[in-house]
DNA sequence: ATTTTGTTTGACTAATTTGTCAGACAAAGA
DNA sequence: TCTTTGTCTGACAAATTAGTCAAACAAAAT
Protein backbone atom coordinates (compact mmCIF):
# COMPACT_ATOMS: atom_id res chain seq x y z
CA UNK A 1 0.00 0.00 0.00
CA UNK A 2 2.81 2.44 0.82
CA UNK A 3 3.55 4.88 -1.89
CA UNK A 4 7.47 4.49 -2.82
CA UNK A 5 7.93 8.11 -3.73
CA UNK A 6 10.58 8.23 -6.28
CA UNK A 7 10.51 11.68 -7.20
CA UNK A 8 9.03 11.25 -10.39
CA UNK A 9 5.62 13.03 -9.72
CA UNK A 10 6.61 15.87 -8.63
CA UNK A 11 9.86 16.28 -10.99
CA UNK A 12 7.11 16.03 -13.66
CA UNK A 13 5.02 18.84 -12.12
CA UNK A 14 7.87 20.89 -11.95
CA UNK A 15 9.48 20.29 -15.19
CA UNK A 16 5.60 21.30 -16.39
CA UNK A 17 5.77 24.72 -14.28
CA UNK A 18 9.23 25.15 -16.10
CA UNK A 19 8.33 24.96 -19.35
CA UNK A 20 4.81 26.55 -19.39
CA UNK A 21 5.82 29.46 -16.85
CA UNK A 22 9.80 29.90 -17.70
CA UNK A 23 10.25 29.05 -21.05
CA UNK A 24 7.11 30.32 -22.00
CA UNK A 25 6.49 26.99 -24.59
CA UNK A 26 2.63 27.47 -24.03
CA UNK A 27 1.75 24.74 -25.89
CA UNK A 28 4.04 21.96 -24.85
CA UNK A 29 2.88 18.02 -25.28
CA UNK A 30 3.16 15.41 -23.03
CA UNK A 31 6.01 14.33 -25.46
CA UNK A 32 7.89 17.61 -24.64
CA UNK A 33 7.15 17.52 -20.83
CA UNK A 34 8.52 14.24 -20.67
CA UNK A 35 11.30 14.74 -22.44
CA UNK A 36 12.83 17.48 -20.46
CA UNK A 37 11.93 15.56 -17.51
CA UNK A 38 14.02 12.81 -18.90
CA UNK A 39 11.38 10.46 -18.37
CA UNK A 40 8.83 8.20 -20.96
CA UNK A 41 5.77 10.00 -22.14
CA UNK A 42 3.98 6.61 -20.37
CA UNK A 43 4.80 7.55 -17.09
CA UNK A 44 3.13 10.90 -17.23
CA UNK A 45 0.15 9.27 -17.91
CA UNK A 46 0.92 6.79 -14.97
CA UNK A 47 0.97 9.75 -12.45
CA UNK A 48 -1.77 11.77 -14.17
CA UNK A 49 -3.92 9.92 -16.18
CA UNK A 50 -4.48 12.52 -19.02
CA UNK A 51 -2.92 15.80 -20.06
CA UNK A 52 -5.74 17.61 -19.13
CA UNK A 53 -5.37 16.54 -15.72
CA UNK A 54 -1.97 17.23 -15.57
CA UNK A 55 -2.75 20.48 -16.81
CA UNK A 56 -5.03 21.19 -14.40
CA UNK A 57 -2.99 20.40 -11.58
CA UNK A 58 -0.52 22.61 -12.61
CA UNK A 59 -2.66 25.39 -12.95
CA UNK A 60 -4.59 24.57 -9.55
CA UNK A 61 -1.49 24.28 -7.90
CA UNK A 62 0.49 27.29 -8.87
CA UNK A 63 -3.21 29.98 -8.35
CA UNK A 64 -3.00 28.41 -5.02
CA UNK A 65 0.54 29.30 -4.55
CA UNK A 66 0.55 32.38 -5.73
CA UNK A 67 -2.83 33.59 -3.77
CA UNK A 68 -1.14 32.20 -0.10
CA UNK A 69 1.77 34.34 -1.00
CA UNK A 70 -0.29 37.40 -1.44
CA UNK A 71 -2.82 36.68 0.66
CA UNK A 72 0.30 36.43 3.29
CA UNK A 73 1.27 39.96 3.03
CA UNK A 74 -2.15 41.30 2.92
CA UNK A 75 -3.08 39.44 6.19
CA UNK A 76 0.33 40.99 7.64
CA UNK A 77 0.61 43.90 10.02
CA UNK A 78 2.44 46.01 7.87
CA UNK A 79 1.48 49.51 7.25
CA UNK A 80 -0.38 50.03 4.07
CA UNK A 81 2.46 51.65 2.09
CA UNK A 82 4.89 48.77 3.27
CA UNK A 83 2.42 46.22 2.64
CA UNK A 84 1.82 47.62 -1.12
CA UNK A 85 5.52 48.16 -1.52
CA UNK A 86 6.25 44.47 -0.65
CA UNK A 87 3.40 43.26 -2.60
CA UNK A 88 5.00 44.45 -5.67
CA UNK A 89 8.24 43.20 -4.51
CA UNK A 90 6.83 39.42 -3.93
CA UNK A 91 5.33 39.84 -7.05
CA UNK A 92 8.57 40.87 -9.28
CA UNK A 93 10.14 37.97 -7.62
CA UNK A 94 7.48 35.40 -8.31
CA UNK A 95 7.82 36.71 -11.79
CA UNK A 96 11.58 36.78 -12.17
CA UNK A 97 11.62 32.98 -12.11
CA UNK A 98 8.06 32.62 -13.79
CA UNK A 99 8.13 35.42 -16.14
CA UNK A 100 5.30 33.78 -18.23
CA UNK A 101 2.69 32.80 -15.56
CA UNK A 102 0.40 35.56 -15.98
CA UNK A 103 -0.05 34.75 -19.68
CA UNK A 104 -0.39 31.08 -19.13
CA UNK A 105 -3.09 31.62 -16.78
CA UNK A 106 -4.62 34.19 -18.90
CA UNK A 107 -4.32 31.83 -21.60
CA UNK A 108 -5.97 28.76 -19.84
CA UNK A 109 -8.93 30.45 -18.67
CA UNK A 110 -9.73 31.86 -21.75
CA UNK A 111 -9.67 28.52 -23.09
CA UNK A 112 -10.64 26.20 -20.48
CA UNK A 113 -12.81 28.54 -18.41
CA UNK A 114 -12.45 29.01 -14.87
CA UNK A 115 -13.55 26.62 -11.93
CA UNK A 116 -11.93 28.17 -8.26
CA UNK A 117 -12.65 26.98 -5.01
CA UNK A 118 -12.94 30.97 -2.90
CA UNK A 119 -14.26 28.79 -0.43
CA UNK A 120 -11.24 29.09 1.31
CA UNK A 121 -10.23 32.65 2.45
CA UNK A 122 -13.56 34.05 2.12
CA UNK A 123 -12.82 37.33 3.62
CA UNK A 124 -9.15 38.15 2.70
CA UNK A 125 -10.16 40.08 0.10
CA UNK A 126 -12.57 42.09 1.33
CA UNK A 127 -11.16 42.83 4.46
CA UNK A 128 -8.28 44.16 2.33
CA UNK A 129 -10.96 46.16 -0.08
CA UNK A 130 -12.26 47.74 3.40
CA UNK A 131 -8.31 48.83 4.22
CA UNK A 132 -8.07 50.68 1.08
CA UNK A 133 -11.02 52.14 1.66
CA UNK A 134 -9.61 53.34 4.57
CA UNK A 135 -6.72 54.78 3.29
CA UNK A 136 -8.71 56.33 0.54
CA UNK A 137 -10.97 57.97 3.21
CA UNK A 138 -7.54 59.68 4.91
CA UNK A 139 -6.74 60.74 1.11
CA UNK A 140 -3.48 58.66 1.37
CA UNK A 141 -4.87 57.22 -2.33
CA UNK A 142 -6.80 58.92 -4.70
CA UNK A 143 -10.39 57.95 -4.27
CA UNK A 144 -11.76 55.55 -6.57
CA UNK A 145 -13.73 52.08 -6.21
CA UNK A 146 -11.38 50.02 -3.96
CA UNK A 147 -11.67 47.18 -6.71
CA UNK A 148 -10.22 49.54 -9.21
CA UNK A 149 -7.36 50.54 -6.61
CA UNK A 150 -6.27 46.60 -7.18
CA UNK A 151 -6.92 46.12 -10.87
CA UNK A 152 -4.52 49.52 -11.04
CA UNK A 153 -2.01 47.67 -8.55
CA UNK A 154 -2.23 44.10 -10.89
CA UNK A 155 -2.23 46.27 -14.13
CA UNK A 156 1.15 48.34 -13.25
CA UNK A 157 2.84 45.11 -11.99
CA UNK A 158 1.79 42.78 -14.14
CA UNK A 159 1.36 44.24 -17.61
CA UNK A 160 5.13 45.26 -19.01
CA UNK A 161 5.93 41.76 -18.01
CA UNK A 162 3.40 40.18 -20.11
CA UNK A 163 3.64 42.08 -22.99
CA UNK A 164 7.86 42.13 -22.70
CA UNK A 165 8.36 40.79 -26.09
CA UNK A 166 5.96 43.52 -27.66
CA UNK A 167 7.12 46.26 -26.02
CA UNK A 168 10.74 44.99 -26.28
CA UNK A 169 10.50 45.71 -29.94
CA UNK A 170 8.45 48.16 -29.87
CA UNK A 171 11.16 50.48 -27.74
CA UNK A 172 13.76 49.06 -29.64
CA UNK A 173 15.15 47.47 -26.37
CA UNK A 174 17.30 44.34 -25.36
CA UNK A 175 16.95 42.22 -22.32
CA UNK A 176 19.16 44.18 -19.94
CA UNK A 177 17.65 47.49 -21.03
CA UNK A 178 14.24 45.99 -20.40
CA UNK A 179 14.66 44.78 -17.59
CA UNK A 180 16.03 48.26 -15.82
CA UNK A 181 12.97 49.62 -17.10
CA UNK A 182 10.66 47.03 -15.20
CA UNK A 183 13.21 47.90 -12.23
CA UNK A 184 12.48 51.69 -11.67
CA UNK A 185 8.89 50.89 -12.14
CA UNK A 186 8.55 49.33 -8.28
CA UNK A 187 9.09 52.57 -7.04
CA UNK A 188 7.13 54.65 -9.87
CA UNK A 189 4.03 52.04 -9.26
CA UNK A 190 4.16 53.02 -5.61
CA UNK A 191 4.22 57.11 -6.84
CA UNK A 192 1.90 56.83 -8.82
CA UNK A 193 -1.07 54.83 -6.51
CA UNK A 194 -0.27 57.41 -3.51
CA UNK A 195 -1.08 60.93 -3.03
CA UNK B 1 -5.50 35.44 -65.14
CA UNK B 2 -8.20 38.37 -63.65
CA UNK B 3 -9.14 36.62 -59.55
CA UNK B 4 -12.37 36.48 -59.49
CA UNK B 5 -13.21 37.42 -55.81
CA UNK B 6 -16.20 35.55 -54.14
CA UNK B 7 -15.11 37.22 -50.68
CA UNK B 8 -13.89 33.26 -49.87
CA UNK B 9 -10.99 34.68 -49.04
CA UNK B 10 -11.94 37.83 -46.92
CA UNK B 11 -14.73 35.45 -45.27
CA UNK B 12 -12.38 32.92 -44.01
CA UNK B 13 -9.68 35.72 -42.57
CA UNK B 14 -12.57 37.58 -40.69
CA UNK B 15 -14.26 34.94 -39.45
CA UNK B 16 -10.65 33.86 -38.22
CA UNK B 17 -10.12 37.11 -36.96
CA UNK B 18 -14.06 36.55 -34.94
CA UNK B 19 -13.49 33.17 -33.49
CA UNK B 20 -9.44 34.00 -32.13
CA UNK B 21 -10.36 37.79 -30.78
CA UNK B 22 -14.36 37.91 -30.24
CA UNK B 23 -14.90 33.85 -29.26
CA UNK B 24 -11.38 34.06 -27.41
CA UNK B 25 -10.91 30.11 -29.07
CA UNK B 26 -6.88 30.68 -28.77
CA UNK B 27 -6.17 27.68 -30.05
CA UNK B 28 -9.04 26.94 -33.00
CA UNK B 29 -8.07 24.62 -35.36
CA UNK B 30 -8.69 25.00 -39.28
CA UNK B 31 -11.37 22.82 -39.28
CA UNK B 32 -12.94 24.70 -36.55
CA UNK B 33 -12.46 28.29 -38.72
CA UNK B 34 -13.87 26.30 -42.20
CA UNK B 35 -17.04 25.30 -40.41
CA UNK B 36 -17.48 28.73 -38.73
CA UNK B 37 -16.74 30.47 -42.04
CA UNK B 38 -19.62 27.79 -43.41
CA UNK B 39 -16.98 26.31 -46.30
CA UNK B 40 -14.31 23.28 -46.42
CA UNK B 41 -11.30 23.13 -45.07
CA UNK B 42 -9.62 22.62 -48.18
CA UNK B 43 -10.98 25.90 -49.40
CA UNK B 44 -8.86 27.18 -46.14
CA UNK B 45 -5.83 25.42 -47.85
CA UNK B 46 -6.29 26.85 -51.25
CA UNK B 47 -6.07 30.39 -50.17
CA UNK B 48 -3.71 29.88 -47.53
CA UNK B 49 -1.54 27.17 -48.01
CA UNK B 50 -1.01 26.20 -44.55
CA UNK B 51 -2.24 27.11 -41.00
CA UNK B 52 0.68 29.17 -40.23
CA UNK B 53 0.02 31.67 -43.34
CA UNK B 54 -3.47 31.96 -42.25
CA UNK B 55 -2.63 32.76 -38.67
CA UNK B 56 0.19 35.37 -39.67
CA UNK B 57 -1.80 36.85 -42.10
CA UNK B 58 -4.27 37.42 -39.59
CA UNK B 59 -2.02 38.69 -36.91
CA UNK B 60 0.27 41.05 -39.37
CA UNK B 61 -2.84 42.30 -40.39
CA UNK B 62 -4.50 43.06 -37.14
CA UNK B 63 -1.45 44.67 -36.04
CA UNK B 64 -1.01 46.63 -39.01
CA UNK B 65 -4.81 47.81 -38.41
CA UNK B 66 -4.18 48.73 -34.09
CA UNK B 67 -1.16 50.09 -35.30
CA UNK B 68 -2.81 52.50 -37.22
CA UNK B 69 -5.97 53.29 -35.31
CA UNK B 70 -3.31 54.44 -32.98
CA UNK B 71 -1.24 56.44 -34.59
CA UNK B 72 -3.87 58.32 -36.63
CA UNK B 73 -4.74 59.73 -33.23
CA UNK B 74 -1.35 60.35 -31.79
CA UNK B 75 -0.70 62.61 -35.21
CA UNK B 76 -3.74 64.22 -34.74
CA UNK B 77 -3.03 67.76 -33.87
CA UNK B 78 -5.57 67.46 -30.38
CA UNK B 79 -4.35 69.10 -27.22
CA UNK B 80 -1.93 66.31 -25.24
CA UNK B 81 -4.82 65.23 -22.79
CA UNK B 82 -7.60 65.35 -25.76
CA UNK B 83 -5.20 63.17 -27.31
CA UNK B 84 -5.02 60.71 -24.63
CA UNK B 85 -8.42 60.79 -24.06
CA UNK B 86 -9.08 59.86 -27.81
CA UNK B 87 -6.72 57.38 -27.74
CA UNK B 88 -8.28 55.38 -24.73
CA UNK B 89 -11.51 55.83 -26.39
CA UNK B 90 -10.40 54.39 -29.62
CA UNK B 91 -8.85 51.55 -27.82
CA UNK B 92 -12.30 50.76 -25.74
CA UNK B 93 -14.00 50.60 -28.59
CA UNK B 94 -11.97 47.98 -30.79
CA UNK B 95 -11.48 45.78 -27.18
CA UNK B 96 -15.61 45.87 -27.27
CA UNK B 97 -15.39 43.98 -30.90
CA UNK B 98 -12.63 42.24 -30.36
CA UNK B 99 -12.19 41.52 -26.65
CA UNK B 100 -9.42 38.84 -26.73
CA UNK B 101 -7.27 40.31 -29.44
CA UNK B 102 -4.49 41.49 -27.48
CA UNK B 103 -4.30 37.86 -25.52
CA UNK B 104 -3.84 36.41 -28.81
CA UNK B 105 -1.41 38.99 -29.78
CA UNK B 106 0.94 38.01 -26.70
CA UNK B 107 0.31 34.26 -27.13
CA UNK B 108 1.19 34.39 -30.16
CA UNK B 109 4.29 36.79 -29.39
CA UNK B 110 5.63 34.18 -26.68
CA UNK B 111 4.84 31.20 -28.66
CA UNK B 112 6.32 31.86 -32.39
CA UNK B 113 7.98 34.93 -31.51
CA UNK B 114 7.89 38.11 -33.81
CA UNK B 115 8.77 39.57 -36.89
CA UNK B 116 7.75 43.30 -37.66
CA UNK B 117 8.54 45.68 -40.21
CA UNK B 118 8.70 48.57 -38.36
CA UNK B 119 10.63 50.17 -41.30
CA UNK B 120 7.56 52.49 -41.65
CA UNK B 121 6.08 54.59 -39.19
CA UNK B 122 9.94 55.16 -38.27
CA UNK B 123 9.69 58.30 -36.11
CA UNK B 124 6.08 58.33 -34.92
CA UNK B 125 6.54 56.86 -31.48
CA UNK B 126 9.80 58.96 -31.25
CA UNK B 127 7.62 62.30 -32.03
CA UNK B 128 5.14 61.22 -29.21
CA UNK B 129 7.74 60.40 -26.33
CA UNK B 130 9.08 63.45 -27.16
CA UNK B 131 6.10 65.35 -26.72
CA UNK B 132 5.48 63.24 -23.52
CA UNK B 133 8.59 64.47 -22.68
CA UNK B 134 7.48 68.18 -23.27
CA UNK B 135 4.34 67.98 -20.69
CA UNK B 136 6.51 66.77 -17.81
CA UNK B 137 8.55 69.53 -18.44
CA UNK B 138 5.24 71.39 -18.10
CA UNK B 139 4.38 69.43 -15.39
CA UNK B 140 1.17 68.59 -17.07
CA UNK B 141 1.98 64.55 -15.96
CA UNK B 142 4.31 62.85 -13.36
CA UNK B 143 8.08 62.85 -14.70
CA UNK B 144 9.28 59.66 -15.60
CA UNK B 145 10.77 57.99 -18.36
CA UNK B 146 8.00 58.38 -21.23
CA UNK B 147 8.20 55.42 -22.16
CA UNK B 148 6.72 54.39 -18.71
CA UNK B 149 3.90 56.78 -18.99
CA UNK B 150 3.11 54.92 -22.48
CA UNK B 151 3.38 51.92 -20.35
CA UNK B 152 1.16 52.68 -17.64
CA UNK B 153 -1.30 54.14 -20.10
CA UNK B 154 -1.24 50.56 -22.18
CA UNK B 155 -1.50 48.84 -18.92
CA UNK B 156 -4.22 50.81 -17.17
CA UNK B 157 -6.36 50.00 -20.54
CA UNK B 158 -5.48 46.55 -21.46
CA UNK B 159 -4.78 44.71 -18.26
CA UNK B 160 -8.54 45.01 -17.29
CA UNK B 161 -9.59 43.47 -20.08
CA UNK B 162 -7.13 40.48 -20.78
CA UNK B 163 -8.15 39.97 -17.19
CA UNK B 164 -11.76 40.20 -17.25
CA UNK B 165 -12.22 36.20 -16.96
CA UNK B 166 -10.20 36.05 -13.94
CA UNK B 167 -11.30 39.21 -12.18
CA UNK B 168 -14.91 38.75 -12.57
CA UNK B 169 -14.61 35.60 -10.23
CA UNK B 170 -12.23 37.57 -7.62
CA UNK B 171 -14.77 40.28 -7.32
CA UNK B 172 -17.61 38.20 -7.51
CA UNK B 173 -19.10 40.15 -10.66
CA UNK B 174 -21.11 39.15 -13.14
CA UNK B 175 -21.02 40.70 -16.88
CA UNK B 176 -22.50 43.74 -16.44
CA UNK B 177 -21.31 44.74 -13.66
CA UNK B 178 -17.83 44.56 -15.09
CA UNK B 179 -18.46 46.86 -18.03
CA UNK B 180 -19.39 48.75 -15.54
CA UNK B 181 -16.75 48.61 -13.92
CA UNK B 182 -14.44 49.05 -16.87
CA UNK B 183 -16.23 51.91 -17.98
CA UNK B 184 -15.90 53.74 -15.39
CA UNK B 185 -11.89 53.93 -15.12
CA UNK B 186 -11.81 55.59 -18.57
CA UNK B 187 -12.33 59.18 -16.38
CA UNK B 188 -10.32 57.61 -14.12
CA UNK B 189 -7.46 56.62 -16.07
CA UNK B 190 -6.92 59.91 -17.39
CA UNK B 191 -7.17 61.51 -13.70
CA UNK B 192 -4.22 59.27 -12.41
CA UNK B 193 -1.88 59.55 -15.82
CA UNK B 194 -2.47 63.41 -15.39
CA UNK B 195 -1.54 66.18 -12.59
C1' DA C 1 -21.10 26.32 -77.82
C1' DT C 2 -16.86 25.26 -76.27
C1' DT C 3 -12.74 26.23 -74.11
C1' DT C 4 -10.35 28.30 -70.53
C1' DT C 5 -9.48 29.46 -65.97
C1' DG C 6 -10.27 30.33 -61.35
C1' DT C 7 -13.01 28.27 -57.43
C1' DT C 8 -14.61 24.61 -54.59
C1' DT C 9 -15.06 20.01 -52.90
C1' DG C 10 -14.54 14.91 -51.40
C1' DA C 11 -11.52 11.41 -50.67
C1' DC C 12 -7.16 10.24 -49.43
C1' DT C 13 -2.47 10.53 -47.09
C1' DA C 14 0.60 12.13 -43.73
C1' DA C 15 1.93 13.92 -39.39
C1' DT C 16 1.27 14.78 -34.75
C1' DT C 17 -0.28 13.83 -30.38
C1' DT C 18 -2.70 11.26 -26.98
C1' DG C 19 -4.07 7.05 -24.51
C1' DT C 20 -3.64 1.92 -23.33
C1' DC C 21 -1.71 -2.42 -21.97
C1' DA C 22 1.16 -6.24 -21.14
C1' DG C 23 5.21 -6.97 -19.25
C1' DA C 24 9.97 -5.65 -17.39
C1' DC C 25 12.19 -3.94 -13.37
C1' DA C 26 13.28 -3.06 -8.59
C1' DA C 27 12.38 -2.34 -3.83
C1' DA C 28 9.93 -4.21 0.25
C1' DG C 29 7.80 -8.01 2.77
C1' DA C 30 7.08 -12.99 3.66
C1' DT D 1 14.58 -16.97 -1.87
C1' DC D 2 10.32 -16.06 -3.52
C1' DT D 3 6.40 -13.24 -3.74
C1' DT D 4 4.24 -9.06 -3.77
C1' DT D 5 3.58 -4.49 -5.12
C1' DG D 6 4.54 -0.16 -6.80
C1' DT D 7 7.26 2.02 -10.61
C1' DC D 8 8.51 2.34 -15.20
C1' DT D 9 8.85 1.17 -20.23
C1' DG D 10 8.17 -0.29 -25.26
C1' DA D 11 5.10 -1.29 -28.56
C1' DC D 12 0.71 -0.65 -30.11
C1' DA D 13 -3.95 1.59 -31.02
C1' DA D 14 -6.80 5.62 -31.31
C1' DA D 15 -7.77 10.23 -32.08
C1' DT D 16 -6.99 14.57 -33.86
C1' DT D 17 -5.32 17.73 -37.07
C1' DA D 18 -2.88 19.21 -41.27
C1' DG D 19 -1.90 18.90 -46.14
C1' DT D 20 -2.51 17.01 -51.09
C1' DC D 21 -4.73 15.90 -55.37
C1' DA D 22 -7.79 14.76 -58.95
C1' DA D 23 -11.95 16.04 -60.37
C1' DA D 24 -16.42 18.70 -60.27
C1' DC D 25 -18.22 23.16 -60.90
C1' DA D 26 -19.12 27.83 -62.58
C1' DA D 27 -18.00 32.20 -64.44
C1' DA D 28 -15.59 34.40 -68.13
C1' DA D 29 -13.34 34.40 -72.65
C1' DT D 30 -13.00 32.63 -77.35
Amino acid sequence: MAIRDTGAEQLIKDTAKRIFFAEGKLNATTQDIADAAGVTRTLVNYYFRSKDVLFRQVFDESMHDMGNRMDEVIQSTLPFKKKIERFIEVFYTQLATYPYQESFMIAEINSNGFSFQKKDRPNVLAAFLKEIQTEMEKDAVKKMKPMNFLLNLFALMAYPLLTRPLFKIIFELDDLQYTKLLNERKKMIVDILFN
